[in-house]
DNA sequence: CTTTTGTACTTTACCGATACAAGACAGATT
DNA sequence: AATCTGTCTTGTATCGGTAAAGTACAAAAG
């Protein structure tokens, strides 16, 4: 096999949720610009519709035969990216066991345990060097550097440095920057989380995410956009681990954005010093509470 | 061929230097050492050496029959290694031409123009894309983003906080710390450079990137060391290009650099933070001028 | 008993090939 | 006149293979 086609089956699968919802797009270039993919896609994809005898085709009429079935899906590992397997694999290795610095990493054997050709392991770990986390001895191994004390109180220098910057940069916003209008709805994401915080807090790291990257938008620089990566990956994949005290802490930082929010409308550049350094130095305080 | 053996050409070249120089290592190991390469290349070497004459060598023993002529050596082109010459090829191609923003980078057309594999372009097209000048579309091409203003104004932004921060820490470093007498030996480079800066004032880049990574050394952060490689790329490659006043500006530079080191010396912070702001600033007029 | 050499083995760097996915273009539909 | 479909071409993602470079270990030399 020369490529797993994820992307097809991918596809497939949000189509068969599409027409479920009742909103199957009518032409093939619309349903490849809403599901993110060329007309070459979608065409693999209308034929199997076709094939399965779910909607069948001819020139650019279709109808509907049957609504899908469950098992008209592809299972969900299929439908995985080889860079997202390769990535789960390698951060379960370094968080759970052996994550010494100075530890070696091999990239055959990754490979083999993986099951795909070193040359993905090798793109995969080029592309996770910027993390920090790993360092390349030239025609030889890579070293882990440690998810240590250390990387996480480098990360939080910068991170600190970084959004408060960005801070300050969104509190001068004109109040007709449009980042106003997504702050207001994300603003009311937070209040909405914090009523049905009892059941479903788990869906807060992503609006974390969202909250942090909105407010590093207004910084304007690519640089500190994309910093904003390495956070957003040591958070995804350690909280996974840590899993202490998750309500209370989630509910806390939902306060937290709320007066940081607060904070920006005022324009009080005091205020928004205040809330961006209170919010991040608890940010750093649970960091640092999980790492080795 | 699968792989080029610069390595090898490398470490013949260096160890004919050596051993014109009369400082030929004695055991295996010892050159490994000094060339940082592994016995298994310090072998390929002896061998060749032993094949051409110039060096035999029975068990431990080693005895030279000849030094080394221009026409032992292999031509330059050859040691260099695979990656180098992609990323020139490249970076010649982004400054040179039709760098405009949006357009698209072909992996097939970049290798065969290169005459390499695609996967090798795709590395390095990987590694290179964390000095935020290119963007992948997935399962799509490379987008340039353009070196133009906005990228030097991001990247001064950026420059100029982390400097700072670092020049701080450098300033409050004690006095025993090596960075210090580190410190001494460039001063003192300066000055030489100062002296002969009619004939050879080409040698400033470099020592400029050696002086500012030195100043960063003393955040103890990678990520702010790590950023500076960003730097060194832009300087590197794209004062290639801009020769205007080259003899003026880096004049000028010594003597910020001059300034510099003695604020940090004076421990006084705001002096450091005038000398800081003063190079830096004018490090950003000189990159602003030269940008598209 | 430490360091060096000879040798065998493992891993990395790079190539070439191919299925999957994107993109281009002309003729057909509305 | 714009958008769509059919068809074809190009390019990316991934594999498997091999020469170059690194690494491990026992026997030899000091």
């Amino acid at each position: 096999m020369a490529r797993q086609n994820t992307t097809f089956k991918n596809a497939y699968n949000r189509t068969l949720a599409l027409l479920s919802a009742g909103g199957l797009e009518t032409s093939e270039p619309a349903l490849g610009r809403t599901l993110g993919v060329s007309r070459t896609t979608v065409r693999a994809v209308l034929s199997r519709l076709a094939e399965r005898g779910i909607v069948v085709s001819e020139g650019r009429r279709r109808s509907i035969l049957r609504a899908p079935a469950d098992d008209d899906y592809f299972a969900e590992a299929e439908t995985d990216p080889l860079s997202n397997v390769i990535e789960r694999t390698f951060m379960k290795r370094i968080l759970e066991a052996d994550a010494k610095a100075g530890t070696h990493v091999n990239e055959l054997e990754l490979a083999r345990e993986i099951g795909v050709a070193t040359s993905s392991v090798r793109e995969f770990l080029i592309r996770f060097s910027r993390f920090g986390l790993i360092e390349k001895r030239p025609n030889s191994h890579w070293v882990l550097k440690g998810f240590n004390r250390a990387f996480a109180d480098e990360l939080a220098e910068v991170r600190e440095m970084f959004e408060m910057r960005s801070a300050l940069a969104f509190a001068a916003l004109p109040k007709d920057n449009p980042l106003w209008g997504r702050l207001d709805l994300l603003e009311a994401e937070h209040r909405g989380l914090l009523d049905t915080i009892g059941q479903h807090f788990a869906g807060f790291s992503e609006l974390d995410e969202r909250f942090h990257r909105l407010i590093h938008a207004a910084s304007r620089n690519r640089f500190i956009i994309d910093f904003y990566d390495v956070i957003a990956m040591v958070f995804h994949y350690h909280y996974q681990w840590n899993k202490q005290n998750e309500r209370e802490r989630n509910e806390q930082a939902i306060h937290e954005h709320l007066a940081y929010i607060a904070a920006l409308r005022s324009g009080d550049v005091r205020r928004v010093r205040d809330a961006c350094a209170t919010h991040l130095e608890s940010a750093r305080a649970t960091l640092l509470a999980s790492t080795v």
